[in-house]
DNA sequence: TCCCATAATAGACTTGTTCTAAATATATAA
DNA sequence: TTATATATTTAGAACAAGTCTATTATGGGA
């Protein structure tokens, strides 16, 4: 708990209740997770806590580098607390994601000179390996 | 006109005018348009078309793959005709959509053993030239 | 302790998209 | 051709993710 509170000090985020927990929870459950997700977990830990502090903690917390925005998919967004640099897979059958390693630096490019890259996403999809080898695609995975 | 016609009867879709004037519109214009600026276009040439029929054809386009949807920066969706391999870099300042080549054939992968890989998307983020070299930022390009 | 700035809360609001039910258009059958 | 079935369009309601607003709570410094 302590190490929490440090890690948003360093970053001049005070460590209000809320953010300790929401920080906590997405060190320890690295599945990516939509706002929702955190907001029903949130609700065991402290049932007072609104979906606009979900938000507004997920908001401070992207503004300091400390979450990374993952838009994969569309309709809503994940958050990932993991801010090497990697890519994502979502199975199109159970909707989780998964992280994997690339190397965009051996990668062969065309069509960016004079462009100013600051971020770089790799978004896969298909199936993971429960829902390729079970054909059923039941969407829990 | 007669070649947007083949076009939808080869993948068996009803050549409707609605539809004819959307696939005219999306080959005639790669800004990797949004919904509503494709509504706004039609809106000139048959001002009868409601949202929902906009909605609907981009859905069948994508169904029969004839389009595909980027989900690049997350509020609104795109649609690009251009189904080559290709990745997308879309400038933070005036919000356009660029393509540029890449091979990720090259690329070192690790931690996709047992994955099976369907679709692959390049997002890159940042500045595009002329954005980059007019620190004002203006956010129209 | 009292202040003041910051944060949390509930709910209204906005926006992009889907759904629904009715009207219209097109294809097929008699 | 007319009747009937099917597919498509339409308008607006419904929905869902996320933001905004106004109010209340918190907590550190004078
Ligand atoms: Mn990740
Ligand atoms: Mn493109
Ligand atoms: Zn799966
Ligand atoms: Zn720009």
């Amino acid at each position: 708990m302590d190490k929490l509170v440090q890690e948003l000090v360093a970053r001049k985020i005070r460590p209000s209740i809320q953010r300790v927990k929401i920080l906590e929870y997405l060190i320890n459950n690295r599945i990516h997770p939509t706002a929702d997700q955190i907001f029903q977990h949130m609700q065991k830990e402290i049932p007072t806590m609104s979906k606009a502090t979900v938000y507004n903690t997920l908001n401070t917390f992207l503004s300091v580098g400390l979450v990374r925005l993952l838009t994969i998919g569309g309709s809503e967004a994940r958050y990932d607390i993991n801010m090497t640099t990697h890519g994502h897979f979502k199975c199109e059958s159970c909707g989780t994601v998964h992280d994997f390693t690339i190397d965009l630096e051996d990668c062969e490019l065309g069509g960016l000179d004079d462009f100013t890259v600051e971020k770089r996403d790799v978004h896969f999809r298909g199936y993971c390996p429960r829902c390729s080898s079970n054909p059923g695609r039941s969407s829990k995975c």
